[in-house]
This record gives structure tokens, C-alpha cells and sequence, in this order.
DNA sequence: ACTACTCTCGGAAACGATTGTCAAATCCGT
DNA sequence: ACGGATTTGACAATCGTTTCCGAGAGTAGT
């Protein structure tokens, strides 16, 4: 499988149920979240599945994907391209932004020290205004 | 405990053995990579305990704590203050860097969006000069 | 529509890091 | 050295996630 195709992909009820939860979702969620609110939509998905067919999304950069501080996985729906974000720790809200200056902050900072092939990580996390109320 | 002292802390072979480690380790490793140390040196501790040591340890700022991708949790002894990390993927080898100015742009954007009580995360993640040849 | 070939599903078992349990060992002030 | 409190450590339990594997469902070819 090193040269070409991924595999088919095939167009199951289950791949699109998980697609549809996530295009609806605001913040982040766990797997075991969204699984949850499948089995409420009723349109049960088994465990196993949602978390396959989370992977998959976020290998296709369809969806963000990060770690909080229990060692869970969050995803989300994200636009393309390089940005970070601004997440309530509360509610989970979550805002999209792009900073610049940082990008190349960073990438100043990795030459300096005569590193290469530079990537950074940065998430920025709050009590949004709503729930500080 | 949110009224005043910390817990009386005992000083235990145990614990000084942790931190003797902690000192003279370069990059960042796992407790059970020091569990392991542990354990070729002939200063056995019981992996629970290592556990939670370095966790007390963490708490006190004596060490950084961050996960990698594996879900795992690493530590490394550290300088006191705010920083960052810029650390070699391939060798461990890693930098403490600052950044005011990242500082404030994170908590600017985040008073922009009405988030309080802002924290953030950033590392960055490069080839070293020596590992890149 | 029928067949054959995969890919996918799902429930249960496996995994791996971490945390909890609790009796025994160890500290440390007195 | 004594005694009460903390810490240790072997083991079990937890928790998120992954893997297994037989059954089920897409899809292409006829």
C-alpha cells in the first residue's frame, strides 16, 4: 500500500451519522460523547466505530484533534489550513484563531537553535464569558 | 486543603532517589522510563510510587509535565518561571525558550473572545542541528 | 437482481497508563 | 526509643482506547 490509493471508503450509515453529529457539533467532544448523542439521536453507532471513523476524519484533516488534561481525546469540525484554538475549559466553546507574529515567533525562535523541519502546538484554554457568569 | 499547608513532605529514600534522577536526566522520559532507571541503578521503588513523586514533584514546579502523542505523560526537571519547549523529535534534546510576546498576544486574543482566567499551552517540535546531518 | 469480494460493524476482550487500596514500613518530633 | 502520621509497594481497579473476529452490508461485475 505504499504507492497510491487509500482504501475505498465506503458510504455506510454509520460514517454519516459521525459526519453529521460532527458538522452539527460546536465544541470539542470526546469520542464517548458523541457516541452518546448518537445513541440519543438514535441512530446507534457501536463504540469501536465512532472512534474508527473519528480517526479516520481527523487523518483526512476533516476534523481538529487534541488532548485534554485526563488524556481524552476532543475533536471538532476545523476549517484547512494552520491555526490554533481558543476553548472554554467549562463548556467547551471553542474559537478559532490565527496568530502570525506566533507562527513566526516560533519559527525564528527553532532557527536560532539551529533546529529544522519545525512544528509547534499551542492551544490557548479560558472560561469563556457565558460561563463565567 | 484549600486553606493552608502544603503536606509535611518526608524526606524517603524514595523520593530523594527520584529526584537524584530527575537531576541528571537531559530530555524528557516517562515515570516508567525512570521506574526502569530506577531499577538498573539498584535504587528499586515501586512504580506507584515513582508515580507519585514525580507527580508531587510537578505540582511544586520542580518539573514540566507535558504528554506526547502517545498519550503518555513525560517529565523533565525545569527552571522556574513561565516557559516553553523547543525540543528535537528525534534526540529528545530540548531548549527552554520564552516568549513575551507570545504571552501577551495569547491573553490579548483571549480578553478579545471574553475568555478569563486564560491558560495556554505551546511547544515546539524540530530536528536538532546535530540530528539533521 | 445475483454473486463474489471486500470493507465495515459491533460487542467483547485486550491493552497500557495511571490511580486507588490498605497493611506494613518508615519518618520525625518528643 | 515511642507513637502517631505519612509513605511505601504489591496488587487490583479504572478508564480511554484499540484490537479481534464472526456477522453484516456496500459495490463492482455479470
Amino acid at each position: 500500500m505504499s504507492t497510491t490509493s487509500e482504501s475505498p471508503q465506503r458510504n455506510t450509515r454509520q460514517r454519516r451519522a459521525v459526519a453529521a453529529i460532527m458538522a452539527d457539533l460546536e465544541g470539542f467532544a470526546s469520542a464517548q460523547q458523541i457516541h452518546d448523542i448518537l445513541k440519543q439521536r438514535g441512530e446507534s453507532v457501536g463504540l469501536s466505530t465512532v472512534y474508527r471513523n473519528l480517526q479516520a476524519l481527523a487523518d483526512a484533516d476533516l476534523l481538529d484533534a487534541l488532548r485534554n488534561d485526563d488524556g481524552e481525546t476532543l475533536y471538532r469540525r476545523c476549517s484547512s489550513g494552520h491555526h490554533h484554538h481558543l476553548v472554554c475549559r467549562q463548556c467547551g466553546r471553542t474559537v478559532e484563531v490565527e496568530g502570525p507574529t506566533v507562527e513566526r515567533w516560533a519559527d525564528a525562535v527553532a532557527d536560532d537553535h539551529g533546529f529544522r523541519d519545525v512544528e509547534h502546538t499551542l492551544e490557548i484554554f479560558g472560561t469563556c464569558g457565558d460561563c463565567a457568569s
